[in-house]
DNA sequence: TGAATTCCAAGTGATTTGCTTGGGATTATG
DNA sequence: CATAATCCCAAGCAAATCACTTGGAATTCA
């Protein structure tokens, strides 16, 4: 049950661009130094994440990415979904395939597995980038951070 | 974020013998057979939650498994952690290991993988083998099921 | 023109998955 | 007491997946 580290390093590199929204591209290598990642692997998994659309690019010196839409636009699970591949835990709970089996209409550990789909799904699609953003700000930059050390 | 064969068949042996709770020891071919699985390789599965203390067995002819305790008293957690290790989408967010990076007090991204460990741990810590067979007993044999075809 | 960048395809070692194979130990039953 | 039925254990293994690396072509700004 764990992400891989396309999910994982996807996810920091958009929390990255949507920290930098509005600023131009912003070139991989300074993602990549930023977020502790090889900027070639990184180079795999910001392709998927343009060919589906939730990157844009310019190519060329001082090119870079940055994102496709607003981060308030933007979910943890469009991220995770392009990725990871459906996030589902088991194959007969997948929502978009048709992999039911003969006896999913009363198969009782199906059941189950749809309700830890329902609720990772549940988690993943209500928080955007923007989310990150606000936790990340509250945390840095809030004067109440003090009260809590 | 899928569950290995592990989870999902364990999940069924153990709602298999939930089933038959109070029975005697159940023969592995039974369940292999019943739940489709293969024979050698559920021995391997059983055997980690024997180990786990959540199954007992019985040696020679006539012998089997049975559950440890009342099926109202092994959730679906239990059995799933037994066989797939801590149910977390990161390392850093696995409770029993001290895998905490650096940067855990300030990590966004790290909330994020809290949230669908807690909502899966929610899920899978909530539901009992004896739901399980309720649900299974109100599909198959309830009168209301006829109201529902 | 040259440096900075994105884009693309292929290769690779390590690990995990999902079993299979082959046997030994124990015990109920005839 | 022999035998069949069962649990117990260890090792092997092919295929897939993971987490990158390598090497280079195409594009564009300065």
């Amino acid at each position: 049950m764990k992400l891989s580290t396309k999910g994982r390093y996807g996810l920091k590199a958009m929390f990255d661009l949507a920290l930098n929204y509005g600023e131009g591209p912003i070139a991989l290598n300074n993602i990549a130094d930023r977020q502790n990642i090889s900027v070639h692997y990184l180079e795999q998994l910001i392709a998927t994440l343009r060919k589906a659309g939730l990157v844009k690019s310019v190519r060329g010196a001082q090119g870079g990415y940055m994102l496709a839409d607003r981060p308030e636009n933007i979910t943890v699970g469009d991220v995770l979904r392009t990725l990871e591949g459906p996030i589902a835990p088991a194959e007969c709970v997948i929502e978009e395939e048709d992999n039911e089996c003969s006896k999913a209409s009363y198969c009782v550990t199906r059941t189950i597995w749809e309700k830890i789909r329902d609720s990772v799904d549940n988690v993943i699609n209500s928080i955007t980038l923007q989310d990150m953003v606000d936790d990340y700000t509250r945390l840095h930059n809030s004067d109440s951070f003090m009260y809590y050390i």
